[in-house]
RNA sequence: GGUCGCGUAGCUCAGCUGGAUAGAGCAUCUGCCUUCUAAGCAGACGGUCAUAGGUUCGAAUCCUAUCGCGAUCACCA
């Protein structure tokens, strides 16, 4: 439903419903009518029978006459089946546009000090190697559900943990160590993320050549991946990472370093951004309170070797590790930690968002339950945001058999690709050097963007490399194309909008703009409720798709009466902005020209 | 095997938490640039909503079972 008819005729027909059947009814069931049919909105006298044993065909008829007689806003109604379709005047809606025209934001960019603080976590990687399109989907998600719970009024904090620790490092540590030759993103104009993955390819090609050797000296498939030599150097820089050998945390600070750098210019080619940043290797030994915490509550046990343990059986779930009987810490423990330590660093914290993929299902259903076992009362407020993975066409992407979309390539492919096609249609003759670059980005991102978030985040993404993104028909540059067009229009109408002239007669197109104009605000809440910002995408792809039609159809400065032409240029100016506005949501920026 | 998720047009996806004759885009075909930007508009073609039961005035939507696809069930993160 778009503009609130409940606020409009609840009154009136309780009244009336009231003073014939002796029924109170608080809510009707307003929806909008079908272009098949007569009408602007239908109630649905189903639910009505409830309460009132009669034929639903008369009781619509005798609402609906009621209704034209008690309503100046309902001119006229027709009733199929329990279908009570209601025609509105015309006034109805231009006074509804000139109420959703004096709205400056929708009211919902508020950044209040005391706004409710949430977290959400995202992007996350391992730093030993560059980020895929699986990252890009993350990224994209995380920010754009970021943008969408502001706008809801939460004060919202961009955070990620990074993984830098680990075997996965060591690894391409010990084959930089080995076969790089001290090579650095200086010298060889690298990327230093890629740089590190590049180490981290070379070692699992020469651990393979390793095990292939052994084998054929006659160790097992089993042992000689075990014993492989490079696997043993690894393992031991570990072991000496972890004993905080000066050597092993230099060259391991180094390498990161690299990586970090590479991670920031790929965030900022995505347009993403981040208020804070965790490090696993600050927080790997965290939990250990926790550990305590729980044992004392008696909501975990110690096994006789020592390990921590939970056991979830009674949830319908496995028993749980905690605790390694070494005393060190896993996942899970870790987990538990950064989340006591997010709660540390944000006294105000009312919740948390995490971006993670659907594989990882378990682990957050264990995680918040454990929470909540803890008894921390913000626990209903954790959400993970799980989203499916990002296939190609020949199946998975696996970064070990080199079919990963690498993100920097894929942002390069589709700015290139955004060149090509606004050169063929040739309208940027105007436009700088400078200017016409930073629009191919901005359409290649939005391009991206839209095609990644207008599907339910919760299910799987196909995407084929050969295929490669779209750019006509539902898609990023088709809204952006639509806001570079009313721009255009607007300049050169040039003039200021006035009043609304509420006597206006509307056009059936304009008239569809205003409903659609109504239903914006809530579907920012819809949005926000539900974290997803397919919502908005789906939303902004209806209400261009009407705006065009209007655009095609309608002669916006060739109207001679100066209100219809007033009205035409507001109405044009408003879906900007609602363009604008929830092209942002989805973290898609939009130009003046195209 | 247990658990979770998904299955809608040739392909990619919507479907407003149960409403009318299930909608878009791509692809194919037909029209529309001497009038506000044709990355557009208007139209044609295309469906057993995986299958079978059930719930009710009414089911793509809720329940059950079956089939298919995926994920997960690590002292990896």
């Amino acid at each position: 439903m778009s503009i609130d008819y409940n606020k409009h005729f609840t009154t009136s027909l309780s009244r009336f419903l009231n003073s014939e059947f002796e029924v109170t009814v608080e809510d009707f069931e307003f929806q909008t009518t079908r272009k098949e049919f007569e009408g602007d909105i239908t109630l649905l006298v189903f639910p009505l029978l409830r309460f009132i044993k009669t034929n639903p065909e008369k009781l619509a008829t005798a609402i609906g006459t009621y209704l034209v007689d008690a309503h100046e806003a309902v001119v006229d109604f027709n009733v199929v089946k329990g279908f009570l379709n209601l025609s509105l005047t015309d006034a109805f809606y231009l006074n509804e546009f000139d109420i959703i025209l004096k709205q400056e934001d929708y009211g919902h960019q508020s950044q209040a000090q005391d706004a409710p603080t949430l977290m959400v976590e995202f992007s996350s990687p391992n730093t030993n190697k560059p980020l895929h399109l699986g990252h890009i989907r993350n990224n994209v998600l995380g920010y754009s559900v970021s943008k969408i719970l502001e706008a809801n009024g939460n004060r919202v904090v961009k955070t990620q943990i990074i993984n830098d620790r680990g075997i996965h490092i060591c690894k391409s540590m010990v084959a930089w160590k080995k076969f790089g030759s001290g090579e650095t993103p200086e010298h060889s104009g690298i990327k230093g993320d890629q740089l590190v993955g590049k180490y981290y390819v070379i070692f699992d090609r020469e651990y393979k050549k390793e095990i292939v050797d052994l084998i054929s000296k006659g160790v097992s498939e089993e042992n000689a991946k075990q014993q492989a030599p490079l696997l043993l150097e690894a393992q031991e820089l570990l072991r000496l990472w972890e004993a905080n050998d000066k050597e092993v945390r230099k060259l391991w600070e180094t390498m990161n370093h690299w990586v970090y750098r590479g991670f920031e210019d790929t965030y900022m080619k995505l347009g993403v951004s981040f208020d804070s940043y965790y490090y696993e290797s600050d927080t790997y030994l965290l939990g250990k309170k926790i550990i305590n915490k729980g044992l004392a509550q008696g909501v975990f046990y110690r096994k006789e070797d020592g390990s921590v343990w939970i056991d979830l059986t009674e949830e319908g779930l496995d028993e749980k590790l905690l605790l390694r009987a070494d005393g060190t810490s896993v996942y899970m423990t870790q987990d538990l930690g950064t989340a006591l330590s997010r709660l540390e660093d944000e006294p105000n914290l009312k919740g948390m968002v995490y971006t993670v993929g659907n594989e990882q299902d378990y682990h957050f259903k264990v995680l918040f339950l454990i929470l909540k076992k803890l008894g921390f009362d913000w626990s209903d407020a954790l959400y993970h945001l799980s989203y499916g993975m990002v296939d190609l066409p020949s199946g998975k992407m696996k970064s070990r058999e080199g079919t990963v979309v690498d993100a920097d390539d894929l942002i390069e492919d589709m700015t290139v690709q955004a060149k090509t096609i606004s050169e063929a249609v040739g309208k940027l003759e105007s436009l700088s050097e400078k200017e016409r670059k930073e629009l191919y980005h901005v359409i290649a991102l939005g391009a991206l963007k839209y095609f990644i978030l207008k599907v339910d985040p919760k299910k799987s993404i196909l995407f084929d490399p050969e295929a490669s993104i779209d750019f006509n028909g539902n898609t990023g540059p088709f809204i952006q194309y639509t806001h570079a067009r009313i721009k255009t229009l607007i300049r050169k109408a040039a003039m200021k909008i006035g009043e609304i002239d509420l006597n206006l007669k509307l056009e059936t197109k304009e008239r569809e703009l205003i409903k659609q104009l109504g239903r914006y605000p809530e579907v920012v809440i819809l949005a926000g409720e539900q974290y997803s910002p397919a919502l908005i995408a789906n939303y902004l792809y209806d209400l261009v798709k009407s705006y065009n039609t209007f655009y095609q159809n309608i002669s916006v400065l060739g109207i001679e009466d100066v209100m219809q032409k007033n009205l035409r240029v507001a109405l044009s100016q408003k879906v900007a902005e609602v363009i604008s506005n929830a092209s942002s949501l989805l973290g898609m920026e939009v130009p003046e020209y195209m």
